[in-house]
DNA sequence: CTAGCTGCAAAATCTTTGCAAATGC
DNA sequence: GCATTTGCAAAGATTTTGCAGCTAG
């Protein structure tokens, strides 16, 4: 994982930005391939991964590392929360009054420096429901 | 993934979850493979694979699937919270006095039936604070 | 006895990396 | 101009699977 001093808005770097906000879908690395290999059908998939770990590392995405499927990709990159389908594997942003308390009560029993609950909601969405 | 009818306590079946059960470090398959290895030489890490899954489909288990590092197991299965630290990426219980009190307003704005939360602190272990 | 399980090895997935050529600034 | 980035291809890492033989119940 290279330190990025310069970040140089390439062609390809551009697109996969693009593309990314353009969806609410939380795609993986490999479907941000697909996406963008549409508009830079010579784009390889190392090129994507390698964008997308720095475009997360400047903050000008999000790496969403749930439990619920593998590695997903937010064009977002405000905290925000998300819903998991526990059977279909879809991922969506948990609207803004979906609101969380969470309240943790920091005893000093532990030797950890907490510096916050990582949450995400497990749920079925409507199509599993029927 | 085969629906497992009638489970069979194998010799390697039941070193796993006693070996798993023996530590308190969430250890990946492939550090349950090591551990297990030093007793059952000739176990395939196929094996440990298949009987992680099997062990954790059935409830003996559990598959933790937290962001933070790769799939981990714990040999215990009643539900609890992790913390994991950032750092080193070791991922520890929390105590029992670490309570959470989680308020998720279900507004029916979302086609979901939510059917909980899914937490894990992120902090910082002693080993990184000095 | 026999369905379920194992070891093995190969395959499948997913992600990273080395390198020479290309390119953004 | 030159440091960064790219495409490609190969390697690495992780997990799954087919199969013939083994075994718990």
């Amino acid at each position: 994982m290279q330190k990025q001093l310069n970040l140089r808005m390439t062609r390809q770097r551009k697109v996969i930005l693009e593309e990314l906000r353009k969806v609410e879908t939380h795609p993986r690395a490999d479907e941000v391939y697909e996406m963008v290999r549409k508009r830079l059908p010579r784009i390889s998939l190392g090129t994507v991964y390698r964008n997308l770990e720095i475009l997360s590392e400047s903050g000008e995405i999000q790496k969403l590392e749930l439990g619920c499927s593998s590695k997903r990709f937010d064009g977002i990159a405000e905290n925000h929360y998300h819903i998991c389908c526990i059977h279909c594997d879809r991922l969506i942003d948990a609207p803004a009054d979906f609101d969380v308390a969470v309240n943790h009560n920091l005893k000093n029993t532990i030797d950890f420096k907490i510096i916050g609950p990582k949450l995400e909601f497990i749920g079925i969405c409507t199509d599993w429901l029927n």
